[in-house]
DNA sequence: GGCTGATCTAGACTCACTCCAAGGTTGGGG
DNA sequence: CCCCAACCTTGGAGTGAGTCTAGATCAGCC
């Protein structure tokens, strides 16, 4: 994110009502620097860059963000939440199973068609999240040891940089 | 489940290489009789019944049939894992925000369509997980202090029976 | 510059597993 | 009917991810 960005995110956060600190700029940065990281990446990558914030300071910033739908969380089966600043836009997740890898892929039917289930059953539905579930061109070719590696931010992943 | 479907789920057992125990047959019992139970309302459901049975024996249980296919782990956001019995029918899940129940709902498209996403980036797809989130009609109706309950079983759910 | 509520901090705590170890029981092939 | 691998039991320790609390600090309005 660069320097004018910034000034974008302190109005983003005064619209929602809520106050600047540098924590939260911190965090607003590390997520929109590269999607689906995790609160302890944010963690980390945060404390890299300000010197300190608690783990608390980021699990409330992330909470009060997508609250206010500033951020979208996404929590995959087995894997701790991740987050990321593409919001509104309706678009859906692939995961490897095997690495663990996700990226993000469009809806597939248009617009925001996915909201209708077949038979709502009365209930509001207000989103609908779609995980795809399969295994990524590199692991389908060498399928190494790095099976259900909960990984960390690992040198291979600081190459996907946003989709 | 009946007398007779007893005799069903030690074949099933069977075919699938498992040893057919006490133990097993309760948890399965628990889950087909009630569909999205977690570990733990199993574990009380099967203690219940055969009078004695540990919690380890219900998660090797559990990841044994799930690992099987015979049982389907679904892990929604901030709940605990839950198991069904209904596997193989691609079908997906409603969840209320407020009171956390779900429900199963058909596959909005057709046959196996939601395993087609627009733009596979060369994944081999495996599986679509679709979650609805919304409020249940009860939850829209009266929102009382019902919110975030990781609720065990209430006497209010116990009338949900299977869908 | 002062005030006040919003926010941050450290650290204890909970929850849902997960993984031993070591001994006891049991299903089912031979 | 015997045997042994598969399974279950108690008990305890450990972990990852997140939640709670109480007190300190800070943003931003006046």
């Amino acid at each position: 994110m660069s320097r004018e960005a910034s000034a974008e995110t302190d109005v983003l956060l005064r619209r929602h009502g809520l106050q600047v600190t540098a924590q939260r700029l911190a965090v607003l940065r590390a997520v929109s620097d590269r999607a689906h990281r995790t609160a302890d990446d944010i963690y980390r990558v945060a404390r890299a860059e300000i010197g300190a914030i608690s783990s608390q300071a980021v699990y409330n910033t992330l909470t009060a963000l997508t609250d206010k739908g500033i951020l979208r969380r996404i929590q995959p089966a087995g894997s701790p939440a991740r987050y990321e600043d593409r919001v509104g836009d309706n678009h859906h997740h692939l995961i490897c199973r095997t690495c663990r890898r996700m990226i993000d892929v469009d809806c597939a039917v248009g617009d925001t068609p996915c909201l209708t289930a077949a038979d709502d059953s009365g209930y509001e539905i207000d989103e609908a999240e779609v995980i795809y579930w399969g295994r990524c061109p590199e692991c389908v070719a060498g399928p190494r040891s790095r099976a259900v590696t909960h990984h960390k931010e690992t040198a291979r992943e600081e190459k996907d940089r946003r989709v």
